[in-house]
This record gives C-alpha cells, structure tokens and sequence, in this order.
DNA sequence: GTGATATGGTACGATTTCGTACTTTCTATA
DNA sequence: TATAGAAAGTACGAAATCGTACCATATCAC
C-alpha cells in the first residue's frame, strides 16, 4: 500500500474537527440554559468514573488548562449541579462531587438526546458507526499517550494527560 | 444486528471531540504566535476552496455564528494574512481574499505538521485512518443536511449552512 | 415604484478560554 | 529536620466566542 500523503491525514481530522462543532452544537441546545458542552461533559465524566475527582485530574483528563477547569466547576457549583470538597489525602487539591441536582440534569440532557439518537439511527447506518468506533477509540489512545511523549511542544500549565 | 444503546452512539462523539481537543493544540503547537486552529481554518478553507469568498459564506460552512467570524477575519487582517474588500455584486457583502503572506503562512504549518503526520504513521496503523475517513466524511455530510432539516433547534443568528 | 421583509455586517456586552504569576502544600534529597 | 523543587489551585488580564440589537442594502409583494 503507498504511503497516504499528508492531506489525506488532515482531511481525517478537519472531518472530526466539523463533526465536533456539529455535534456540540447539537448537545448545546439540548442542555438548560446556562450550560454548555464542557459543563455536561463534566457532568457525565463524574458519572462515568465517579464522583470524588480532583480538579487537576479532571483538567488532565480533558486536556485544558487547570484555569479553566476552575472556571468550569465554580459555574457548576453557583447552578448547584456539583459540590466542591478539600482533599482529606492532600492539603492542595480539591475534589468535586455531584449534587443530586448535577445526575438529574445530566440524565435528562441525556433523555432529550434520544429522539437526536434516533434520527440519527434512521437517517445514517450505524453499523458503520459502530465500525468506526474502535479507530476512533484507539487513535484517541494513540494521541494522548503521544502528547505525553518527548517530541510533544509543551504549552504551559496544561500539561500531562490520562485517558478520560 | 441488534440495535445499538445510544450510549454507543455517545460514546462516537466524545471520542471524536477528544480527538478534535488533541489535534486542535497539537495544531496550534505549529502556528506562529497570536495565531490559533480557526485562524489556520480559514486560511486553509480559502486556499481549498478560493479566495474572494463572502464573510457569511464562511460562517456558514464553518457553523459560527457571524459575529464571531467577523472577530477571526479582523485578527487575520491585523496579522495581514488576508484582505477585506466589498463584494461588487452586493453592497451588504464583504469578500476574503488572501495575501501572499496569508498563503506563506498556510503553507509552512502545513510543513511544520509533517513531522507530526510522519510520527502519527508510525505509530498507528493508518491504513485503520483511511478506512474511517468514509464514514466520517459521510457522517459530517449527514450532519450537516440534518442541521438544516426540521427537527433542528435554530440558535440565533448562527443558523444555515452549507458544506464546508 | 413603494413599502414590508429578509439578509450581510457591525457594535456592544457577557461568558468562556487560557497564559502568567503567585500562594499553599507536598515531596525529595541531604 | 531543613530546604529546594514540584504540584494544586487561584487571581488576574488578554483574547476568543457568541447572543442581542442595530444599520445598510437587497429582495419581494403589491
């Protein structure tokens, strides 16, 4: 097989970069006022992986700064959706934890998503959907452990990373 | 086949959005200082496509809403990567054209990303990234159609759209 | 043609994002 | 233990994003 010239690659990540703005956009009005994608993907992070986490893990975890994950989080704490705790284990870090109120409005976005879902379901073939998932998957994998390589340009203080 | 949990279908979104996060500031590790991923977007758009495209235009393909396109082309006037002028054939629309400089600037983050690109291949199977560009393209085609289908929630002014 | 409506663009303010600098706390090494 | 360095979080300011309101021009109905 010959080698892909660059633009091939590019082309890759401009469809994901559009299918992003797409689809955050999509998640956007579905979420009550106020809130947007990074605050329900917060939501669903501490769902996913439990609630407790520091604030530097999750800044980690999502790849930005650890500024705007303060940011972030005191937007949730003032909606109420998550509480914010001193880490008994470590004088310097806090942990967030959600509120009731926080796995309410994350389980409803989720429900309003479903007629998206659906229409989707019925307007794509989500066999290749599923399909795709596991590339996806892995080059997500394979760039975030490349991030923590050597040849990575540092950017200030939003280094290191974890899978999310 | 059974049909798939829409958090399946979740789950293909948020691995493309930490894709787009990832490749995002690998990008924007490659530009010049003072430029970042929607500054090279248009550039690149303009080169892809022609210049001498309408501000509107270019908000619609990239799903911004038009204020905020306005911002990302006054940055690239200021850095003198492209040039306003009025569009002849309608006095409310205004064309992008680029200047030489603004092509320069284009073609050298393309060449500083190669040895990105040439990492990215070999540490990842790329045949697997080829085979996902169909689906993707397909699905961001999709996305886009549905986006200016019914079931759609209009926000503001960002509506309407078209391929980008 | 004239008036009503729609469209392209900007002004303005609110929110988000993020880099820099700083404080506090932890960790490592002597 | 003492102390230097690392790490977690925040304060602050700059830039980006975006919604609302508004102006200028174009289009449509009559």
């Amino acid at each position: 097989m010959p080698k892909p010239a660059p633009a091939t690659y590019f082309e890759v990540f401009n469809e994901i970069a559009i299918i992003e703005q797409l689809s955050r956009t999509l998640l956007e009005a579905r979420l009550p006022d106020g809130l947007i994608a990074p605050h329900f993907t917060v939501l669903n992070h501490l769902i996913r992986l439990g609630d407790g986490r520091a604030l530097i893990d999750m800044a980690r975890a999502f790849q930005v700064p650890k500024t705007s994950m303060t940011h972030t989080i005191k937007v949730l704490v003032a909606h109420e959706l998550v509480e914010v705790r001193p880490n008994p284990e470590d004088g310097r870090s806090k942990l967030v934890w959600l509120t009731d109120k926080g796995r309410a409005v994350r389980h409803q976005a989720i429900a309003d998503l479903a007629p998206d879902f659906e229409r989707l379901a019925r307007g794509f073939d989500t066999a290749r959907l599923l399909e795709a998932l596991p590339v996806l998957r892995d080059l997500r994998i394979y760039l975030d452990e490349d991030r923590n390589s050597a040849e990575w340009p540092q950017s200030g203080t939003s280094n290191a990373a974890s899978a999310r």
